[in-house]
DNA sequence: AGTTACATGTAAAACGTTACATGATTGT
DNA sequence: ACAATCATGTAACGTTTTACATGTAACT
């Protein structure tokens, strides 16, 4: 799937590994990331196969850098991609629910504790991705030189993750004050 | 991770590998999945590790089965993990997203019948969680002998497939529908 | 006649994370 | 002084998926 991702980014633009982790991490995190050896072991891939090539720039005050250029092969491929519907639905490994499903067998307060520290991460990855405004789309439209066209698709992601860390907060409020009242009168 | 689900369900109730796999995707599979064959690899993992034991019942006209029971080693590490606090959020892999962030290269039509393909499957899972009610969890309860106390816990991630696939159908509704607007001015 | 349920596993490939190695420049 | 940024990669390890192998009994 991340062969994807990076045809996708170099559809927009040439750019080396380092930069590529830069702008996933900047546009996408809410819904992907890789880490950097894994992006360049698929770039390796993806140039053997004739997807990308690559030409090295030499720098004299900094490292030299190895830029990735989609070829149309490459471009085939990722259209291919994009038109092919998706048939399944991503399942989800949701470590903190796995938790959940066992804690009657821990301590109450234990857990209690467990579902405010999640909350506090959540909240401040809904302001995050609130804050995200267009400006910042904006941003990335010319730091790839993508359309604006673009930003309308780019938005509706962040969108997506406005609209999953409220749900996932909600969650917890409910979670939290059921255990809550819970415990009023018991252990 | 998987190691800690099948040491929870061990906890319970002595199960052969077939079984487990049928009591998570019962009651796990809207946070939780994993295939056969690596659940069998886990298990014989776990039994190296002195986690579990396990014994053969042969049977004469059924298959063998490899029965696994949990050990006090177990019972503790699996104590221990539930008693850690996740620092972190589990970062999310949507691939639906990621194709809809390149969303602006393809075809108006094709977007939307994808989103609209989507919206189906998850309207379909949603129905699913919706209809899974206290009768169902207490099938559960007895299957592996858990107490009223885990209803409570089950039921709170039943609680969260919910509300995620409710939210998931908004954010495609809305979607959606910013795509017809656009759509019927222009291409 | 064909599929599903029961039941366990191996082998290979694909995917992903963590640790290590190197080293200059810039900011605090 | 210390951390962060820039920059690329290898090696080892760990996880997950897919394909293969085997075989009976019950259901449609």
């Amino acid at each position: 799937m991340l062969r994807y991702a990076l045809l996708g980014f170099l559809n927009y633009h040439s750019l080396n590994g380092y930069d590529l982790k830069n702008v996933m991490e900047d546009s996408a995190r809410n819904f992907w990331h890789a880490d950097l050896s894994q992006i360049y072991k698929n770039l390796k891939t993806l140039q053997e196969q004739g997807m990308i090539t690559s030409t090295l720039e030499m720098k004299e005050d900094r490292p030299d850098r190895r830029v990735y250029t989609i070829t149309e092969a490459g471009r085939r491929e990722f259209a291919e991609w994009l038109a092919t519907p998706l048939t399944e639905i991503t399942p989800i490994k949701e470590v903190l629910l796995l938790k959940i499903f066992f804690s009657a067998q821990a301590e109450r307060i234990s857990v209690l504790t467990q579902l405010r520290l999640q909350r506090e991460l959540h909240r401040r990855n809904l302001q995050r991705y609130a804050e995200q405004t267009v400006s910042d789309i904006e941003k990335n439209i010319q730091r790839l030189g993508a359309s604006l066209d673009d930003a309308l698709f780019w938005d509706a992601t962040r969108r997506a993750g406005v609209l999953y860390e409220e749900m996932y907060i909600q969650w917890l409020d409910e979670t939290i004050a059921r255990l809550e009242t819970l415990s009023e009168g018991g252990t």
